[in-house]
DNA sequence: GACCAGGCGCACC
DNA sequence: GGTGCGCATGGT
């Protein structure tokens, strides 16, 4: 089945791939403006197809998905209504960020949405993953952790189920190259989802610092990653993680500092970006993409 | 070859 | 409750 919705501009689709085709597990094609995705719809993986017909102020898509029965198109709609921002107010973000220090940021990238990871369980697998290591190895190791045990369904990339990873012996992750600590966090974060022990779709229920506070208890997370998992999991609006060297280094070229700055410093900066800093992390990165 | 990457836990004090 | 260190490997 195929449809097409209809948004509120501003909304830059482009910029977004942009961000996104770092992510070898994603098919897309930035001049066409299409993405393909693996989404979860109640316990079904559905691949959809995505493709900007609109405008940058008039934003229009196509959606593509093929014929389910236990699927909807609202269902699905709704999904990546959340997964793509569709409905958050850039417009009125950009505005406010105006009166503030990144004014010349959300001119430059004004209209870019914020992107979710599409699958929950594996936003939680890819953020333990990427804990420390450079960008380019990190989505290598995702790559080979979702080709190795995940799966493939009409032509997307699937992660394994929490049941499978957590079956698997660090061995099998170590010889992917994951350090030995990272299979254990990865497995054994796996082995209390699937044993019942953590709950990522109940977390979608409580405020930031419940799910903080419920994910820093497991071994292999700490606040980065859960902060991470709040914003690129469940789409919180407003997370600001001091830990991330990606921020540390925007903020030290933004405001043309010798050093990278102190986690006061940036708490300090980041109190008048409430609240929406994820959107002000957000352009953080996009100013040292190079 | 050193040093840093979209951190974290653990061993020490 | 703070500080120092190891972790695997790629990029600079």
């Amino acid at each position: 089945m195929e449809w097409t919705h209809v948004i509120t501009g501003p909304y830059n689709f482009n910029q977004a791939l942009k961000r996104l085709k770092i992510d070898p597990l994603l098919t897309l094609n930035v001049v066409e403006e299409t993405l393909t995705l693996p989404i979860w719809i109640e316990d079904n993986p559905v691949t959809v197809t995505v493709k900007q017909v609109g405008t940058f102020e008039e934003p229009m898509f196509h959606i593509q998905v093929t014929d389910h029965e236990k699927v909807t198109k609202e269902a699905i709609t709704e999904k990546l209504t959340h997964l793509f921002h569709w409905d958050t107010p850039l417009a009125a973000i950009a505005d406010f960020f105006e009166k503030t220090e990144l004014a010349h940021l959300f001119q430059q990238y004004r209209g870019t949405p914020f992107v979710c990871d599409s699958q929950l369980y594996g936003s939680l697998m890819k953020t333990i993953i990427h804990q420390q290591l450079n960008m380019a190895f990190a989505y290598t190791l995702t790559e080979r952790f979702v080709k190795s045990f995940g799966f493939q369904h009409e032509g997307a990339w699937f992660y394994p189920s929490p049941e499978k990873v957590a079956n698997l012996e660090p061995a099998q992750l170590r010889e992917l190259q994951f350090s030995q600590r990272k299979a254990e966090y990865v497995i054994d974060t796996s082995r209390m989802i699937a044993e019942g022990d953590l709950n990522l779709n109940e977390l979608v229920q409580l405020p930031n610092e419940q799910v903080i506070e419920t994910l820093v208890k497991i071994r292999g997370i700490g606040p980065w990653t859960a902060e991470n998992f709040l914003m690129f999991g469940l789409g919180r609006m407003d997370l600001f993680p001091i830990q991330d060297i990606g921020i540390q280094n925007a903020m030290k070229k933004f405001y043309d500092w010798e050093a990278k700055p102190l986690h006061a410093v940036m708490l300090e900066k980041s109190k008048e970006w409430k609240p929406y800093r994820t959107y002000a992390s957000l352009y953080l990165w996009e100013s040292i993409e190079t």
